[in-house]
DNA sequence: GGGCTTTATTGTCAACCTGACGATAACTAT
DNA sequence: ATAGTTATCGTCAGGTTGACAATAAAGCCC
């Protein structure tokens, strides 16, 4: 390694591209920017890591601090790094996205840097939404991944609740992969697949139409007796390709 | 976000974890650190970023740096980023990791830096050699990626040269899962599957059994005309799950 | 050359999975 | 009760996979 000369120190932050479904539609949460530079564009929630931290710690962090939200819902993961060049107009700024995935919680317009913060529906976000810095591209990179991560492991029950239907689950497919899906095959799929859902033996009641089961995502941290807990969907449930 | 305060900087590197397979095994570069810390360990090539600088071309900078090659051959994309907190005894310094997959090149031992740097077998490195910083859980973390990526896209091939046998494809499946394949199953699939392999028309000669047909990676940046060039192999090449 | 060994390639077949869609079941609204 | 709506179960053809037989085409040894 090229040692000899002192090296160069970037200020770090983390960036959050939170996704959750509403009313059967993806939505991300953004910020509206109240200091330059982008001052009144809208941009993820985010902020600088601090000495000593891990960076999905320091996202967690940022993220309760922007949204009022104590006890975040859903899973975070690394998405990936951008930067230090040619993002920030302030000079080199290195950014390592993350990606949540959460069932949809209010946005506490708690503290002054939440009262600009709120769900927008992420197609909008995409066509006529003014975002700042380079977070467009990171929206974009996040839409793939949440794509993809859907297919290969069970993580799209998180976007639900505790307890959902199947065909809540289907909703939430349909709203990432942005496509319809047959509701019986989808339903033999989910079902059928091991690892994946359990059934609670309750039922849903009062919404239109036939009762539908509830059921909860396999804990992977507490395999049942017996059947092999998957934290991956083997074989995967692939979404239709043209 | 809290901009309130001066941010925190950070010293940023880029590792490499570069693989190759090698006699029908998985190798990884690693380089003999000459200075402290962990003077003597085994480290993945690696340095700096400089300032303006993105991080996949740091990262190819600095490989080129350590093994004296100038055109580095193969696949480079971002792995992920560790840090800043808890793996320098020198203080915070975040790193963001890399995946390169090669065909097998000679490390040059150019200049005073690539002296020491060598291919050694991944499961060897795993196993009993002395890793440096976190790079074992960078390791583990480029080799799942790796074993993933190869499902479902044709990246596989970049390890072997510009032309190839549906054999020497299988080797590099099997040294990457550490699995054995059916080599008709194997065969099938590989040339059935739309948009992978290009038959070159030409055959193997002098080696051992049946000459082979030599296939090269049917190019994304050109597709062939009428066919679907796929960036993605669908369906994919699942590995073998126990 | 003739047989043996080795690797490549083509088939065969049953099990499984998927997409398309019919048929029921169990509610709510009127 | 009747109609509308959603949930769930079935059926069926086509595609894919894993296991494995059979053939092809070279080199090797005598």
């Amino acid at each position: 390694m090229s040692e000899t000369s002192a090296p160069a120190r970037f200020p770090v932050t983390v960036d959050v591209v939170a996704l959750t479904v509403v009313n059967d539609r993806l939505n991300v949460l953004l910020i509206t920017r109240l200091i330059e530079p982008f001052r009144g564009s809208l941009a993820l929630p985010g902020g600088f890591v601090l000495p000593g931290e891990d960076l999905v710690g320091a996202a967690a962090r940022e993220l309760a601090e922007e949204t009022g939200v104590a006890r975040m819902p859903g899973h975070l993961e690394q998405l990936g790094s951008y930067g230090p060049g040619g993002r920030d107009p302030r000079g080199d700024v290195l950014t390592v996205a993350h990606l949540l995935l959460a069932p949809n919680f209010p946005v506490l317009a708690a503290g002054s840097d939440a009262e600009h913060a709120g769900w927008y529906p992420v197609d909008q976000a995409l066509e006529s939404l003014d975002l700042a810095f380079d977070h467009r591209q990171i929206l974009v990179d996040a839409l793939e991944r949440a794509k993809s991560k859907i297919e290969y492991s069970p993580l799209a029950a998180v976007f639900c609740g505790e307890e959902f239907t199947v065909a809540q689950l289907r909703g939430v497919y349909e709203a990432v992969w942005g496509t319809r899906l047959d509701p019986r095959n989808f339903h033999r799929k989910a079902t059928g697949t091991a690892g994946f859902l359990e059934d609670t033996g309750r039922m849903t009641t009062g919404d239109t139409g036939r009762p539908a089961a509830l059921f909860r995502l396999v804990d992977a941290a507490r395999p049942a007796p017996g059947q092999p807990t998957r934290a991956v969907l083997n074989p995967p449930l692939m979404r239709p390709r043209p």
